[in-house]
This record gives structure tokens, sequence and C-alpha cells, in this order.
RNA sequence: GCGCGGUUAGCUCAGCGGUAGAGCGCUUGCUUCACACGCAAGAAGUCGCAGGUUCAAACCCUGCACCGCGCACCA
């Protein structure tokens, strides 16, 4: 036990114990020590991004974690907590290759082919992988990072495939021509859940388009992409909509590309259900290549789809002269420029539409059909059930309301992508079209189910072994969507497909912390995965965090540049400040607005717990002496009291995820209860001459503080570490226990009723302190009145029927900062005048010596007295209600009358001293 | 269009049937021997609007308004 310094610098204190953490074995699992008595618990990270960095919402997230975990630990579990990144396909390769092009190496990754590519892209990792992992371990996160997993690992990779060729061979994943979300940037498909609608203001043009077999009649379409017009097949009209339904079965002529011949721009009307009266002029273009919605029409008529555009979203050939090679949104605006040169050009008007937009490159979307693999998702109805029935928990519930929405209308997820940085799909093709030549040309054993005829008409095999022979083989070059390896996360993560003590030990996982906006991506994709290939849940209960945004409610963005660095806020205000700040201001279920204001709240804390400790320490003497019931003061009762009832309030709130709460109570605890109360309190014993008391009352501050210590420790690992050891805290208990670290002692229990019965704790201990207490606000009331400065020390009278003990005295001497308190018998008169305020304990004089302004004085009563008759006048209207009386419960009805009845006394003093006064 | 949140002190939020609360900010006083990253006292709220249920409504019900989010979507 070291001399604490005289104000707290985390810096020092947060390396210093995170390496002896680490060193000690700390946060290592350890399957075989899972005992019925010492339960698992297990979490497993959300990944990040491998060469991400840490913003607030890791900390958010990655805080909510290590309570979890450290509390867990100090209840006598064996916990792990598994750490990883995840390779994020898109995310990282577009990175590196936007990194590449800046610094003029590349124009596009095709210069340097697949290989050299990825090449650059494991170079990028190892320079900035792992950045976030030790930017991770700086808050103070307690990973088993021995375990550390990532998605792109070789047995990780071997997962992937492993769950490819199971579900190629049971039918569920296929590859078919669909209409796909296409990003012209990263060039390559996108799920459905990549894709956000965004509002946009646009223009809805109309242009006419001329009858082939009537000349001179015209019907006007509208349409928001008149580019796409080359692409058209047909014009859609509703069937039922009379204005139209004569035309059905002639032709439009379409009016681009210009340089066609006349009857190769021929495309017939057709009649559609899908089409509303209502928008536009109720006249549809077709454009089956280019939206999905025309699409499904052109499938249902048979029309041809030709694809008008280039991966790059720029125009090809097909979209005539005019408009090839030009960029889509360019395009547009030429083909305008046309239609109006072509007299077509009826009228623009502005018109808001939703349009998707990549999620990663924060472009719009292209629909476009391409050839993809797409998963039917597996294990639909165990994973629908489970959370339904309530066996699998969401914290805040209503969560489970989005996820069953979601899966009841479960579309198929395309999940190949054109990238090359990922899983690279296990699949080879075959040149040839004889299935059972291609069984034979594997070279190896493979399930009949392995080797398929696909949808167009190719073979493909699959499997984790690649054919023997290479020569009629071609494997697929696309990579898999990065959520099809992170959905495996909780069991891959654990040495599956072996049966490992650690899958045995600790799966299902007990807790999994993430953000609501993965709930599709992830956390449903789990469960479907933990029931396909665990068959059972892969984690017991979900906690949602909110989502982290500034002041103004906005979200984090690099470019709005409102996002705060944590490990600049970790530099100014100490990773406990940051993780106390982020939580206090996190409630179950609610966006964050973070203001670093609570970060600096966080330090605050932690400053007044460190001289909290160090006031512990000044007193000198040996920490954990036994408490002598015998001995209490009220105050000693009251703070034990009041510590039972943190310990209770801080338990209860973590057990429901209520993590702000917690941080709440425990900072009205140790600040409103221990220091502006106890601690000043207990000066009175500290101060004074009875060393047996004094000793006692260092007892209970030493059984508070550690009690306190633990409590914290969760959210404050490195501060209660350091004073827990500075105040000697460690040195009686057992290594394993708190002798070694705090994180490995005991988690308080309430107090029992056996320690309760022991040390005479009863409910009036606690009304004894609080009539005490209201002694000492009076007392500040009355020298603020008469502008008595707080460093001033005056006399106090206190006259009353109960007797006051000495102890008592001094304590409210002290916290009233006053010369003396005299405690007055029946017999002693105030002078005329003299302010005085109605305590529990009997009136409090402020006897100024003849300084008493009357006037002041009875202004003062004056104020009061109104008060007091305000609420006695709401009371007695609620008595005096006859149904009021007549209805509510007896209990409701007593509580009123004491209510009244103490209004009335008070008032009634009041009104004597006034009258005093008066004369 | 459907769904989910929210609307309480200047700001951020707690309270979810029986006397309106916290932190920050603000005002005033104080370097009182743990802490000025502090101590003490204070000002400040028709609890979004309108109905209803109840002896009693921030709290329960209905409708409306506004803000945010998600899903779906009409070119």
């Amino acid at each position: 036990m070291s001399e604490l310094s005289k104000t707290y610098e985390p810096q020092a204190i947060e390396e210093k114990w995170y390496a002896s953490w680490l060193a000690g074995g700390c946060f290592d699992a350890h399957p075989e020590r899972v005992t019925p008595d010492r339960p698992a618990y297990s979490i497993v990270i959300p990944p990040p991004n491998v060469t991400g960095v840490l913003t607030l919402g890791h900390v958010l997230n990655n805080t909510i974690q290590d309570i979890l975990a450290r509390r867990a630990r100090m209840q006598g579990k064996e916990v792990l907590w598994l750490p990883g990144t995840d390779h994020a396909g898109i995310a990282t390769q577009t990175v590196v290759e936007r990194t590449l092009k800046k610094a003029g190496e590349i124009k596009h990754r095709d210069d340097l082919g697949r290989e050299k590519f990825l090449e650059k892209v494991w170079e990028w990792k190892e320079k900035h992988g792992g950045i976030i992992i030790q930017q991770l371990k700086k808050l103070g996160a307690s990973c088993d990072w021995k375990r550390e997993r990532f998605t792109m690992d070789p047995e990780y990779s071997a997962c992937v495939q492993r769950v490819f060729a199971d579900l190629f061979e049971k039918g569920s994943i296929y590859r078919g021509k669909r209409m796909v979300n296409w990003c012209p940037v990263s060039r390559t498909a996108l799920s459905d859940e990549e894709v956000i609608m965004k509002a946009q203001s646009g223009m809805l043009y109309h242009f006419r388009v001329e009858i082939a077999e009537r000349p001179g009649t015209f019907l006007t379409v509208a349409t928001t992409r008149p580019e796409t017009i080359p692409g058209d097949t047909a014009l859609a009209v509703n069937p039922k909509d009379s204005r139209y339904s004569e035309f059905i079965g002639l032709h439009a002529v379409r009016p681009l590309p210009a340089e066609l011949p006349r009857e190769e721009r021929l495309i017939p009307i057709i009649g559609d259900e899908h089409v509303e009266f209502g928008f536009g002029t109720g006249v549809l273009k077709v454009t089956p290549a280019h939206d999905k919605a025309d699409f499904e029409i052109g499938q249902r008529h048979g029309l041809a789809a030709p694809d008008i555009m280039n991966p790059d979203g720029t125009m090809n050939a097909l979209a005539g002269v005019a408009l090839a090679g030009k960029d889509r949104f360019e395009a547009r605006k030429i083909a305008v420029a046309l239609l109006t040169e072509l007299g077509l050009m009826e009228k623009e008007e502005p018109h808001q539409n939703n349009v998707g937009f990549s999620e990663r490159a924060d472009v719009p979307i292209e629909p476009r059909l391409s050839s993809q693999w797409f998963l039917r998702y597996p294990s639909q109805d165990a994973s629908r059930e489970v959370v339904k029935s309530g066996k699998m928990r969401f914290f805040p519930e209503r969560w489970t309301k989005v996820y069953e929405h979601w899966m009841e209308q479960l579309q198929d997820w395309c999940i190949s992508r054109q990238l090359w940085w990922g899983h690279r799909i296990p699949v080879w093709y075959f040149a040839g079209s004889d299935l059972a030549a291609a069984r034979a040309a594997v070279g190896h054993e493979a399930a009949p189910e392995a080797v398929r005829q696909l949808e167009d008409g190719s073979i493909a095999y699959c499997g984790l072994i690649a054919p023997a022979d290479l020569t009629y083989w071609q494997q697929d070059n696309d990579v898999l969507d990065t959520w099809f390896s992170s959905w495996l996360w909780p069991f891959a993560t654990m040495g599956w497909p072996e049966e490992t003590a650690t899958l045995k030990a600790f799966y299902p996982t007990t807790d999994l912390v993430t953000g609501p906006d993965i709930i599709f991506f992830w956390v449903a994709r789990m469960i479907m995965a933990g029931f396909e290939y665990r068959g059972e849940l892969p984690f017991r209960n979900v906690y949602f965090t909110g989502i982290i945004r500034d002041k103004q409610g906005r979200k984090m963005s690099k470019s709005l540049g409102n996002s705060p660095d944590p490990l600049d806020l970790i530099a100014k205000f100490g990773a406990d400040a940051l993780r106390f700040g982020v939580m206090r201001s996190a409630p179950l279920g609610q966006d964050v607005l973070f203001d670093e204001k609570n970060v600096e709240l966080g330090r605050n804390f932690c400053t007044k717990l460190w001289n909290a400790a160090r006031f512990r320490q000044m007193q000198g003497g040996a920490p954990e002496g036994e408490i002598h019931s015998d001995l209490l003061s009220t105050d000693d009762k009251w703070i034990l009291l009041r510590l039972d009832g943190a310990i209770a309030e801080v338990s209860h709130a973590l057990d429901e995820y209520r993590f702000s709460d917690a941080a709440q109570a425990l900072y009205r605890f140790f600040w409103n209860e221990y220091c502006d109360w106890y601690l000043e309190a207990s000066k009175a014993l500290l101060n004074g001459s009875d060393a047996a008391l004094r000793d006692n009352t260092l007892a209970v501050t030493d059984f508070v503080l550690a009690h306190t210590l633990r409590l914290f420790h969760p959210f404050l690992p490195f501060i209660t570490e350091e004073l827990w050891h500075g105040l000697g805290f460690n040195q009686e208990l057992p290594a394993d226990q708190g002798g070694h670290s705090l994180m490995q002692a005991r988690w308080p229990l309430p107090l029992g009723e056996d320690f309760r019965a022991h040390y005479g704790l009863l409910p009036e201990d606690e009304a004894r302190a609080q009539a005490r207490f209201d002694v000492v606000l009076a007392g500040r009331g009355l020298r603020r009145d008469f502008n008595i400065p707080s460093n001033k020390r005056v006399p106090f009278v206190l006259k009353g029927e109960a007797p006051v003990s000495a102890h008592d005295v001094e304590v409210i001497k002290i916290l009233l900062n006053a010369e003396s308190l005299e405690v007055a018998g029946n017999i002693w008169e105030p002078t005329r005048g003299t302010p005085s305020s109605l305590t529990p304990l009997g009136h409090l004089y402020l006897p100024l010596n003849g300084l008493v302004d009357v006037a002041a004085e009875r202004e003062r009563l004056g104020k009061e007295i109104a008060k007091i008759e305000q609420e006695l006048l709401k009371v007695r209207t609620k008595l005096s209600n006859e149904t009021f009386v007549s209805g509510a419960p007896e209990a409701v009805i007593t509580e009123h009358r004491q209510r009244e009845s103490d209004w009335q006394d008070k008032l009634g003093e009041i009104r004597r001293v006034a009258a005093a006064l008066a004369d």
C-alpha cells in the first residue's frame, strides 16, 4: 500500500494495470474450470473491421461487454470474452484500392490482377490490422486475447467453405440470373440489406410516344429515368384503365436511340395490373433490365431484357451513339435534350422519390440482371420460434417485432460479390455438359450432390478440395459476402467443426451486445446458422445498444467531422472517465447523444473517488479492521444501510441490462450519500479523542469503500484497481479472490438478515440520521437567508423536546460549519426576531447578536407561510373531496391526513414565530 | 402506406396511477485542513394538444400534431 498521489493521473495507472492483468492471465478462459459451481459465461465480440479504428460506437458496445464480463468474473463465473476482427470485404478492398489509386500505382484493380492486388490487401491488413485491437485494450477490454480470431484465418475460412458446400449439397444455395442491386462504383452485386433508401428530389419527365398503328396519335409517358429509354421493350397500361385499354396490342415507337430505323424501335403496348392509374400519366415505360418491377412485368409478358449499361454505370453501345460511354446521370441529361429536340418532351416537373443507395459507396445502386449465388435461409422456423417463445430474449424487447417482421418476409440472400478480398466461392465449373463425365473428372470422392447442373445448364462442382485436374475446371471468380462468414462467428471462433472443449463449455454464448442496425445483417443470420449447424440458439440474450449521435442528434460521420476520436478522449480524461461518461448517458434502448461534457463528468467523478480514498488514507490505520456493532454511530448505521440499498439497486439494474441506471445509482450513492454526508459526518469521530470510536468508524469506512470499489470495478476498472491496492484492501485476501486483482474479488451481495441483526441496522436508523440531516439543511437555509458567508462560523441554538447526543451535536456542528451548537432547554428564549427554522429535532435558531433584521425575517417567514399554505390547500382540497375520501384506499387517505397534520403543525409553529415578531 | 420510438426545468434525460426528479448550464456565497475536476444555497416545469377511464393521470385508453428511425413503395 503506497501513498496516493495528490491528483489522479490515469495514463500511468491504466498502462500499469492492464499489463498486470495480462501478465496474471486474468482474462483467460479455461473450459476445464467450468463446473456446476462455476458456470460458464461467454460473449463473442462483434468483430470490428480489421483495418478499422475505434469509434464511440465501439466504446459504447465494448464497455457494455466489458462490464458484463467483469461482473460475471466477480460473480465467480468462468468467463470467455472472445475477441477478433472481420475482413470486411467491400470496405477493406475499397480502401486499399482507393489508396493505390491515390498513390498513382493503379487506375483500377485490374491493372494489378487478382493475385498481386490481394498481396497488397494483405500488406495493408498487416500494417493497419490490429490497430483497433490495441485501442480496445486501451479502453480496458478484458478479452481473452490469446483466442483472437480473424474471419480469414485458415481455419475460419475452412468453416466458411464447409458451410457453403454443405448448403450447396442441401440445395439451399443456387446460382441464378436475377435482378440484383448493383453498385457501379464497387462493381459488385449487393444484398438488399446493403441498399439504403434515400428520399431524392428529382424530376419527372413527361414525353410523348407515337402509336405506330395510328400515326399522329401519341401517348404520354412519365419517367424519372429517360436515359433508360433505349432499354425499353414495352409500354404498359392498366387493362382496366379506360383511357388506354384500346391501345393494348398496338405498338409504340420508342424514340431512342434515334438513329435506329423506326421498325427496330417498335415496342408493344401491353396491359399489366401493376400499372397505377393515378401515377404520372398512367402509362409506364417497361425497362426489364434496369428496374425490378419492370423485370417482373417483362417476365410475365415474355419481353426481352436488353442491358444497355456497363458494370461501371456508363451506357453501352445498345444505348445509342448519343449515350454510349456516358455516365448514367450525364446520359439522363442528354436523353432529355434529345427528346426535347425531337419535340417529344412535354414537361418536366419536380418529383420526390426514393432511390436505393449503396451503403458503402454512397451512390445510387443500379438494378441489374446478373448471374449470382443465392441462399435460401436455413432453419427459419426454429429461428423464428426461439425469439417468439422468449427462449432467446432481446433487450429492449421491442426489437423482437422488427426481427419477426423481417423473418416473415425473408428474401433469398445474394451472397456472391464481384470482389477479390474475401472467401472465394468453392465452386468449379466444368468444361463440358456431361454430368457423369464431370463427376468422374472431380478426381476424388465427392458427394453426388456436390456436382450439379445449374439453372443456366453449366455443370458445377462444389467442395472443400479443388478438383484434382484443373484442366477441365475453372473456379468461380467471385467471393462471398462478408456476412456469409460473420454469421458463423459464435461457433467458428470456437473450433467448429471439431467438438472442442471450448465449444462444449462456452457454447451457446450467454450475451450478445450489438447495435440494432445490424439485426438483419448479423443477428438474425447468426441465429439461423446457429440452429442449422449447432441445432440450438447461438446466444441466450441479445442486448441492442443505442446509436451514438452528436449533441444535435445527428449520426456520427466522418464527413460531418462530428465524431470525436475516443483515444483523444482517453488521453484527455482517462479511459475510466470515458467509460463512465458514456455508460451514464446510454439508457436502455435509447440513442445516445454524445457530449464531451459527459466524459468530463466521468473524469470529475474519478477525481472525487480518488480524493475520497485519499482522505481515508490520510486518516492512517490498518484497513479492514473489525466493525464493533456496539460502537456504531448513527451515521455508520445510515451509510451501511445506504450501501445495502446501492448494492441491491446496482445489481438489479445490471441484471436487467440497465447500465445507465446502475451508473447513476453508483454516482448518487458515492457522491451524494457517502461523500456529501457520511464522510463529512465521520469527521466528528475521526477528529475526536475516542480512539475506539475512531477505529470503528475507519472500519466502517473501509467496509464501505471496499464494497464500493467492487461495485464500481466493472465500470471503472483502472482507478478501482489502483485504489484497491493503494488502500491495501487486497492484503488479507487470497490471491485469486482479490489479493492479486480486484477483478477477481467477489461481487458484493446485499447485506443479509444476519448482518443487519448483528450490527443492529434498523429502518429507524435511516430516519434518525435523516432527521439530523434535516436540521443541517434548515441551518444552511438560515445561513443563506441571512447572508452568512459559508466560511463564517456562527453559533446555532437547537431547542427541542427530545435529547440530542453529544455526537449528534458534533456532527451537526461540522456540517453547518457552526462555531457552536447549543442545545437549549425549554426555559431558553431567543431574542425577539431571532431567525429560526422548525426541524424534526426542534427549533433551530441562528442568533445574530442584535444584528437581526426584523423586517427581513418577517419577509422570509411570510414566504414560507405562503408556501406551506399552498401545500396545505392542495392536500385539504383532496381530503374534502367526498369521492376521494370514499373511493381511495385507506392507506392513501391516512397518508394524506398525516401530510395535512404535518403541514398544519409546521404552519402553526411558523405563525407563532411570526406573531412574536409582529409586536 | 405499415410499424417502432420520442415529445417532462435553458440542454440531455429519469420517473410510468397517489406531495414533479437528476446531471449539465444558470444565479449567489465560499480557496472551510480529501477534492474549485470542489463545497453550500438557490431560481427555473399549465410533464406536446384534445378527449376519455379513475376517488386520483406525466404515468392507463383513444384521437391528433410534431420529431426521429425502420420496412414497403408508383415508373
